[in-house]
DNA sequence: ATTATCTATAGATCTATAGATAATGC
DNA sequence: ATTATCTATAGATCTATAGATAATGC
């Protein structure tokens, strides 16, 4: 409101905010685009123009197109995994040497719902992304094997514990079809809004996460409970 | 072995088998490479390479890139849905009026994992780059309702049936978990081989089939079963 | 003095088209 | 005569870098 001069208007943020706030807002800008794009997509110039930088700025902070792609990847991959270590330490303690498919599943999947749920502004992207890179063969499943396995493969343990009875074979293709089925549901296609009819909305995940964990959990005892008739094909195996 | 001089070669091709090989070279360039890079991972430069055909040929058979991609997905989609929309016909005339939901998944999966187990070198880029659409959310939402939407709807019909008392948010949310599993599956993306340590291969398309319909008939049924519960989102439309 | 940002540009690659050439088929 | 294929090229865009400028901070 106060008539303030060019000249003598004070510098109001410092050299280190500055630059963080250009890393920032590339880093964001990415995110969001190669979620809705994918990598090839996207160029470097569609990124600095969304983030209001020039677009040499890029190259200044990062090396080249795939060391962007990964820093976008470490500010967020560890929170996530984080955060649902956590949870699965919490439900082995709780559930007292006894694990359930259910109660190990909800707190895998939970945790990521919650990231969107709670704070969605910020995450909606980054789930996003992490989707597309899932399901594409030749960028990002070095990426998915460095950020996601590790507690992926504590999951694994705690449902073998849960199925005691359960083959390695059937836990794995499992858990392959949670992640697909997760995957698609981060991805928000807009698909199920159009094939239902308006009925469900892709961005509605408080629906999905109120029925995927129990989904999931009935399919594991399912393949568990029909045993060694899967077994056909893993014979093959050496 | 015959020497046979240039100038008395007899012409082998006619005039149109030509062309039918050239157009079949670049759509079958174009659907792999198209299923392994994505939409904008590859330049028709490399399709064109890759087909063995001058650059400037696809331009001649082809308006443009989006015209390219139509036709690889005119030429696949129809068979692959005309094969389920047999077979769930099939399925409901054999159910004797009472399907079951492991029945009709059965029907709509199966079909799909046969054109693998059966033609494989003929289906396997096909099926993948399907599954890659699915999973995009810029391009391809408006490819799958076109293409697949008419049979999802048929499959849905059929599980209202098998599951009368459920509600409809709960069935297409099956389904949108059937479909993310089966995507990711059929995408190949090599990831379960790492994960599991060779214990199962991406490729082992054999091995999630037997797995996959039980799997996720358990899902839908416990989602039914779990009933009102899930509603509480729902709620939120008017 | 240091460093964030911009100017200018190289060199590669991409989609697309106009027009020439060469092979088939009447 | 028709049409499949190639030559040549336009015009846009992309990644990346060298070097200049301008703002901060000592």
């Amino acid at each position: 409101m106060a008539t303030t001069s060019r000249a003598e208007r004070p510098p109001r943020r410092s050299r280190a905010e500055r630059r963080a706030d250009s890393i920032r807002q590339i880093l964001d800008s990415a995110e969001e685009l190669f979620a809705e794009r994918g990598f090839h997509g996207v160029s470097l110039k569609d990124i600095a123009a969304h983030a209001g930088v020039h677009h040499t700025l890029v190259h200044y902070y990062f090396d080249d197109k795939n060391a962007l792609v990964d820093a976008v990847f470490a500010r967020r991959a560890p929170v996530s995994s984080k955060r649902r270590a956590d949870a699965l330490e919490a439900y082995e303690e709780a559930c007292g040497g006894t694990p359930t498919v259910e109660g190990a599943l909800h707190a895998f999947l939970d945790s990521d719902f919650e990231l969107y749920l709670e704070h969605q502004e910020e995450w909606k992207h980054a789930l996003a992304l992490g989707a597309q890179v899932a399901n594409t063969p030749d960028w990002g499943a070095d990426i998915m094997e460095k950020h996601f396995d590790p507690v992926v493969r504590r999951l694994i343990e705690l449902l073998k514990r849960a199925l005691p009875g359960c083959s390695e074979a059937d836990l794995f293709w499992g858990y392959h079809f949670v992640t697909g089925a997760f995957m698609l549901t981060l991805a928000r296609t807009g698909r199920i809004d159009a094939l239902s009819g308006g009925v469900c909305r892709s961005d509605d995940l408080l629906a999905a996460k109120q029925r995927m964990a129990e989904f999931m959990a009935a399919g594991f005892h399912a393949i568990a409970a029909q045993g060694g008739e899967g077994a056909a094909s893993d014979r093959s195996l050496p």
